[in-house]
DNA sequence: TATTTAAGGGTAAATTTTTATCTATACCCA
DNA sequence: TGGGTATAGATAAAAATTTACCCTTAAATA
């Protein structure tokens, strides 16, 4: 089935291809995986390694509900779809589960990132080292202003953006992270997608427009923030 | 139906108290609007007020299709949460829709918090202005590090966490925003609860143990990363 | 060694969310 | 002024996700 998307305008940029398709984000997903137990692996994973810290050898399905109130039934759902598979009255054994996570989210190697926008955000993304942890080696940052151009922040010098298409060729890098304001997202992604890049996080609350090979991931604190405020709401 | 938790212990916190059940997101939602929805509405507000600052004074649901590669069916649907009403062939009015998705969110009028963590996530979210838009007033920063307290960030001064019940009861601060590592969270989440706080804004990875008249928001990039993960992993 | 029990696994049901279809309305233009 | 059409609204269908149920397995215990 074809649902034809017409050419736009959207501000200053004029969307100039037609997309066949609105394609799901369950869609471009090509997993069998339910996004929604996608985003809750790295919740096991943080237990696991709890778990793996205090030397335990085992954990269950009921140990994870215990500490994250989940239903125990929807945790044995989302570690099947892992292929992981467990021993009855035992549960699963927490190096072979941490691994095998791992493992389904691509996590046990180095996948190389860009940041563009080297303000606060970019800079709080930079310093945080537990992205090793997660798959993510940042490797150079970029800005257009000449106020950080030339700094060191986190032991990582920020370059000039004119010289990322260049440097992302040269290097490889699959991943650029978005952390400039919403004005310049989309050239950013325009940049990084002349890099040859493959995957976008998107920090900025725009919708960006991208060839249909290159996935998107949007990071949108204001989308937590609204149902942060509607669960308040209720006890106004 | 009664789905009992039992006690347990995580690491060195002990849950002391019974659930009675396990609330699903939806049950702490209370509104008639599905998540998924709720979450997509600031990508509708960021699309609005580019339509006003053109001052355009009509948008329709296939507008916002354009723009964001939605479904007009489901923006349709999205917006009727809401509550607005629109007219055939012209759509809903801009300002219109805009007061009404600011009010369903309850970002017409601003609520007070406080960051307890000001290192490199807490100062840049401290910096970013965007949040009195979204009906939030950070009004404090609390952290324990010697190194960091007395500081000045973005023009606010950083707080002995000590100070936090105090002066979280006497200015009746409604939301806590938790951006300190792991090992801390939990006790920067006790810290808020005792000084009157009724919903958090959890940035760190952790699952927090909070009685039931307090609701939180996990905002985890790892789950971000663990979707853009997945769906890069389609193209290896 | 038999019995009890606390798990996991698979299949099916229920629920939630998304998508489609149909109808009515109001604008536009001849 | 009337017909065509774009778009909202309502209702229904489909798809995805969550939850329940039953069965099996393996460990613990008597």
């Amino acid at each position: 089935m074809s649902r034809l998307i017409k050419k736009g305008l959207y501000g200053k940029i004029k969307i100039e291809e037609w997309r066949d398709e609105i394609l799901s984000e369950k869609e471009i997903l090509h997993s069998s995986a339910p996004l929604p137990s996608v985003r809750r692996l790295p919740l096991y994973l943080t237990v696991l390694e709890e778990f793996e810290r205090e030397g335990r050898e085992w954990i269950s399905t009921t140990d994870f509900s215990e500490v994250l109130f989940l239903k125990p039934i929807q945790v044995r759902k989302d570690l099947a779809h892992t292929g992981i598979i467990g021993k009855p009255k035992k549960g699963f054994k927490v190096d072979e589960l941490i691994a095998t996570i791992n493992n389904f989210l691509g996590w046990n190697n180095l996948t190389d990132a860009f940041i563009v926008g080297a303000g606060a955000l970019g800079s709080a993304l930079l310093g945080y080292t537990g992205f090793q942890h997660h798959g993510l080696n940042i490797v150079a940052a970029f800005d257009v202003s000449p106020l950080v151009i030339g700094k060191i922040i986190h032991g990582k010098k920020v370059l000039p953006l004119e010289q990322l298409q260049d440097l992302g060729q040269r290097m490889k890098v699959r991943l650029g992270i978005i952390t400039v304001p919403s004005e310049g997202a989309q050239n950013a992604a325009d940049k990084l997608i002349e890099a040859g890049i493959s995957g976008i996080w998107n920090f900025s609350p725009v919708k960006l427009h991208v060839p249909p090979n290159v996935v998107v991931q949007r990071e949108d604190l204001s989308s937590g923030l609204a149902v942060l405020s509607v669960k308040l709401g209720r006890f106004d």
